[in-house]
DNA sequence: TGTACATCAGTGAACGCGCGTTCACTGATGTAC
DNA sequence: TGTACATCAGTGAACGCGCGTTCACTGATGTAC
């Protein structure tokens, strides 16, 4: 019975893991520091000493590892976003949607070409793969918990009756959220996201430029304020 | 006297409004058909059956031509959202307010590349001159002005005191308002600015796959259906 | 444990492509006398 | 009105660069007997 062996056991494995690695994080130090379009298998493979031809006996094609960069990025800021949740009480909701969103922006400023690879334009003539649907999930999927959370408490806003029509355009986010949630307050949910994120790439793609005072301390002081009004347009309360 | 010429007397001159013209109007169909990131001068050259070195006569370079279609991408939008507005009685705060979010998604979903353009991802190693501020104010513009035209009619919402960072940090802004409109309000107008390219961006750059019905019409009652909930955060009314 | 064969990582050259930008030159258009 | 000179649009070649991807080959590693 051969067990399905997670570990590499052979030397070949071993380098074959580690080399796949060195290119990823090769592709990630580039796409930091140059962004996406930059991208480039040549150069990947001269800043780790090899031919180029020999990055595709690890890599089957640029596409792919834009494919693995955008599902790295997806995934941090998601476990960013979920930590930055889980460091507040379970019932202090604000608390956890503004941690949350604190930990968005500031993720996004640490990392602005991986925050505009996945959130900004479309790369041209790349097409999303399935496999980034799941990670792309991780950060509305805690703004989601949080109003499940709150519901499920009974401290959730009293539903609005909605447009039938209405209703009916989020049927595949009603159907993820398996009732948890209120039609209502998923509205409210994606309008906080989309304000999150259009509040973030307003400030990373220049917006606020003769808006907002350009200081850290006067951008996260507007920031916060922003978030916290939007959390009360959720119906959240601190614990 | 020489009157400063507006219209072009010789031939020569007329040429060369007219090349410039076709540059740029082809220029337009490339970003259009392929994104700002495969704009080429020689490709558009190629187009207009020059040689690639005869467009270094009217454009300095690829950057300049960037610029122009920014600037043409701000102004389109810009005014596109103007005359939205325009189509509503001066009275009908919600009615203007609602029309020019329904004008600016309207020309994102037709114009998707120009929206990227200017709301995506920064175009890497490019930095935007000056002469793109102006036109890019036009669509905030646009909203803040109902916001000021609801204040003088004293319909506004009464405004909340602010943390004194806060009012701070939007200080650019509020110089540029002159005291119409009050911090309170304008930050609740920047949050309205927000969450209109936040969702739209979302909608264009494909995060509602697996969350809105992918149909127009359905697309089109939750745009509706979310900037209404902004327009009551706001305290717009109808007329 | 030793040998024969199969697998696979990495090489180096090549294909074919595209780009921005410069430069010396030509010939047509415009201007001043 | 006609001529001499200046301006400028467009040419064609070139520089120097980079890219993704394929392919036949080599030599090292792994495997089955």
């Amino acid at each position: 019975m051969s067990v399905a062996h997670a570990a590499p056991r052979t030397a070949r494995e071993r380098a074959r893991v580690e080399i796949t690695g060195e290119i990823l994080s090769t592709a990630r130090q580039h796409l930091a520091r140059d962004g996406a379009a930059a991208l480039s298998l040549r150069a990947i493979a001269r800043d780790l000493g090899m031919v180029s031809s020999a990055v595709y006996r690890y890599v089957p094609n640029r596409d792919a590892l834009l494919t693995m960069l955008i599902i790295d990025a997806y995934e941090t800021i998601g476990s960013t976003a979920e930590r930055a949740a889980a460091n507040c009480d379970r019932s202090d909701y604000l608390g956890r949607f503004l941690s949350c969103c604190r930990g968005v922006r500031d993720w996004a400023l640490a990392n602005p070409h991986e925050y505009a690879l996945i959130y900004g334009s479309p790369v041209p003539g790349y097409a999303a793969p399935a496999e980034t649907i799941a990670p792309a999930a991780r950060v509305p999927i805690v703004l989601l918990s949080i109003l499940a959370d709150q519901t499920a408490d009974g401290s959730a806003l009293p539903a609005a009756l909605l447009d039938p029509g209405v209703e009916q355009s989020i049927a595949p986010l009603r159907e993820f959220a398996g009732g948890q949630v209120s039609g209502d307050l998923l509205l409210r949910g994606l309008a906080s996201w989309a304000t999150l994120l259009g509040t973030v790439s307003l400030e990373l793609f220049g917006h606020l430029q003769n808006v907002v005072v350009e200081a850290p301390a006067e951008r996260a002081a507007f920031f916060d304020h922003q978030m916290r009004q939007v959390a009360i347009g959720l119906g959240l309360v601190g614990s």
